[in-house]
DNA sequence: ATAATTTTTTAGATAAGACTAACTTTTTAT
DNA sequence: ATAAAAAGTTAGTCTTATCTAAAAAATTAT
């Protein structure tokens, strides 16, 4: 379908959309791959005669409906594998990104629809992004840090930012997980710190630790 | 470290020496690979740059020790990937293959190993081909096929050749299935056709049947 | 043994994707 | 409002891996 190149692009493309919202410049996109402004001219020039994107020189650019499409296909293989790498087979959360980088641009729509089947068809990927279905549909809210939910607010653990082993230990001493439903009892204006309930217990932590992992509500 | 031409050529060559045995000559390659002689010309005086592969003007290829080493990964990826999209994903026998010439090619020596681990460390891929360990060694014997035993030979059906659904259905009904010790009780000189037992079990097979099942012994 | 055929190599061309350097447009600052 | 700076584009070059066409070497046939 397209070429790997291409696909980075899309997805680059796709990512920097979400924040900028304004047709995403040249240098944004050069700054995300990883290349130089001039080779990002020559790409979306191509994208722009493929239909992918809509491209008006020194305006910026953004994804065709078409090229959307494209991109979540991209996102959503990356995820799944994310998912696979780590769930089956026990890889920890920093090693996974570059090997689902490669994994993403395997030609098969059969092998990651198995793939997604096998892994019980899972919502979110180890980070709590969502992971678009066969027809690029998302259907789930994205995720908020804990440390931005209130009192009284409480939703599940999807993901974590930080992924250093003591950060990681620290949750599984308290068997804090992925899935976990997180409660919020208390939060400090002083320091942001927060009494959380997990499971039962109840734990008291840091701003720090809360702004390091990913909630659904 | 090596690109995914540099791989496949050299994977090329790896099967091509083990029939021809006398330097790989560039034609061959080029029919394997399904390129031109003069693309091959130029990969295999790089390979040789490399110190891949020997290479001598209109004489022929071989591998170096090294060339084979990385050959053997190559190898070892690809098979311990098809095991994978079978047993894991229920993939068909003849699916595989095209997937499998993608995964191949990905950069993580971390991610074969814990593959070959989730999959308990099979010793041969669907098709009965031997899987090089991580430091490229086949323990096994090469396969053969089932007309080429004797009467009283017995063996380990290990592969198939012939990926038909009337051929597995054909195997399914009689509960012969990779892995089934095969004895030949007879074999008619005449055909070519064989009695066999298999789990207890005696059946009458054509010749066809018996050049289509791959045998350790 | 020499001619015919086949195999292999060389030379030059092409496409994809990236780069540098120079130039143009847009934005920012005075 | 215009000069300076930043952003973006164009033109031309490079690398990798291919190809075609022509030339050279090796093999086969008479």
């Amino acid at each position: 379908m397209y070429s790997k190149s291409e696909e980075n692009y899309l997805k680059a493309i796709y990512h920097l959309e979400a924040i900028a919202k304004h047709g995403v410049s040249t240098n944004a996109i050069a700054g995300e791959m990883e290349t130089k402004p001039s080779s990002v001219t020559d790409m979306v020039k191509k994208l722009a005669d493929k239909g992918l994107v809509n491209y008006v020189k020194y305006k910026g650019t953004t994804l065709t409906e078409k090229g959307k499409k494209a991109a979540l296909g991209v996102v959503r293989k990356h995820r799944i594998w994310e998912v696979f790498l780590l769930e089956t087979l026990d890889f920890q959360w920093d090693e996974v990104h570059d090997i689902a980088e490669q994994l993403e641009h395997i030609k098969s729509q059969e092998l990651i629809n198995r793939l997604d089947k096998f892994l019980d068809y899972p919502d979110y990927d180890p980070h709590g992004d969502p992971i678009p279905d066969k027809n690029g549909n998302i259907k789930s809210a994205e995720k908020k840090l804990l440390a931005e939910l209130k009192k009284g607010n409480q939703g599940q653990l999807v993901g974590v930012r930080e992924t250093s082993p003591d950060f990681l230990q620290f949750l599984d001493k308290r068997s804090i997980a992925i899935g976990s439903k997180i409660k919020v009892l208390g939060k400090e204006f002083f320091d942001g710190s927060m009494v959380i309930q997990v499971q039962g217990e109840q734990f008291f932590i840091s701003k720090k630790i809360a702004e390091n992992l990913y909630i659904h509500i």
